[in-house]
DNA sequence: CCTATAAATTATCGACCATTAATATTTTTC
DNA sequence: GAAAAATATTAATGGTCGATAATTTATAGG
């Protein structure tokens, strides 16, 4: 009653319901996964009863979906934007740290990225992440072949050589850039501080800067 | 009743149908987490009803434990072998190798581990993988000391500094090495090839020794 | 202000879950 | 081979799940 729940007062009642479905549902997937979450554990942090919720989602499903989808949303558009302005491959080096100060700002976010990889292949978690990945990685492909080389010299095999080691590239950025946000209590146990505190934060971005570097020599 | 079932003659009957329900119950942890998968459904794989698991365990979580604590074995078991050996920092080079190496064996542990560094803190798997993590950290920073410079001259912060770099250093091969067994529904669309397959597995552990030279340079 | 519509609640359903008790069967041991 | 112990089965219990129907309450638009 104070400030906090009738903020934001431009959307209806029902939008903003939905939003707070929406944000309880992001957390709660995150924290303890799609079959570890209750709709009725929603519904009580959102303070509703739970059949309020099909008022807004469908069900328990088209909820998930809902919350990868906003999810991901800005990490496509910084990988959109990143393409529009970058002309050459060395400007893709700067991906993993907007992808890291993106992720900062929502760190649950990056369990629902790996729940979606791991997810089976025709879920639609899995089918949103593989085709992030799959922008990035012909993107790549694109420009090592304008780059690269000569794509008259560059036999079937060896393109066939090239694809694979960008994907296992591509595979280990995207790991190492979520894997450290899902890290945090292991940090805790080592390090005894925080992880996302702007000093490892940094410390994090100077290393992806590093192994990128490490992967762009041959 | 070909040489199926009675394979491996030397262990007694319950013996066996307690590996066998291991076997089962690894694989479907693995790929549906801890709630995404129900003891009828191990049970079933097995072949017998699900009471009877409870012959051999005492309950789900029991099983899950034990699960966790069987495939976390070979790790614990490599850690201590190099320990043993490695008298000088260089060489715990080789550890995400080995590692690779073992989940090569069993792709689906990397799975296991993750969630067990995501579980909350008082999890069994939490404490099992934090465990390792920490071992391999500790000697990480008797090895700074000993090596990295005279420890009079370092202050305070710049241990608190040293602690937080390696454990970042430590969770990003961790992250790495496991995850890259994650990722084979991804490297399928990606590259359209098998993860699994040995040309790529050497260049996963390629990239992993240049990852881990570019973190031994400051 | 009044009405049409949206949103939330109560009550309830069948399905599946982990677990237990009681019983039957198999396997080991002497 | 018989007794003892281990292992498996059938049956049932309480609890939670996602989802639906019917109803009441709140909101928005004219």
């Amino acid at each position: 009653m104070l400030a906090d729940d009738a903020s934001s007062p431009k959307q209806t009642k029902g939008a903003r319901t939905a939003r707070r479905i929406l944000d309880a549902a992001e957390e709660l997937f995150a924290q303890q996964g799609y079959d570890g979450t209750s709709l009725r554990q929603i519904a009580e942090r959102v303070g509703i009863k739970e059949p309020g919720l099909y008022n807004h989602f469908a069900g328990k499903q088209a909820l998930y979906e809902a919350v990868l989808f906003r999810a991901l949303n800005p990490m496509a558009q910084a990988l959109a934007q990143l393409m529009e302005d970058a002309s050459q491959l060395r400007d893709y080096t700067d991906l993993p740290s907007v992808m890291t100060d993106i992720l900062f700002e929502h760190p649950q976010m990056a369990s629902l990225f790996q729940q979606g990889m791991q997810g089976d292949t025709n879920s639609t978690g899995n089918q949103l992440v593989n085709g992030w990945l799959e922008k990035l990685f012909n993107q790549g492909m694109h420009s090592m072949e304008e780059f690269g080389g000569v794509t008259a010299t560059s036999s079937a095999g060896q393109t066939a050589q090239d694809r694979a080691t960008l994907a296992i590239n591509v595979i280990a950025m995207f790991n190492l850039t979520t894997g450290y946000f899902l890290a945090q209590r292991a940090f805790d146990s080592l390090a005894a501080g925080d992880l996302l505190d702007p000093d490892n934060i940094a410390k994090q971005k100077r290393l992806l800067h590093k192994v990128i570097r490490a992967m762009l020599i041959s």
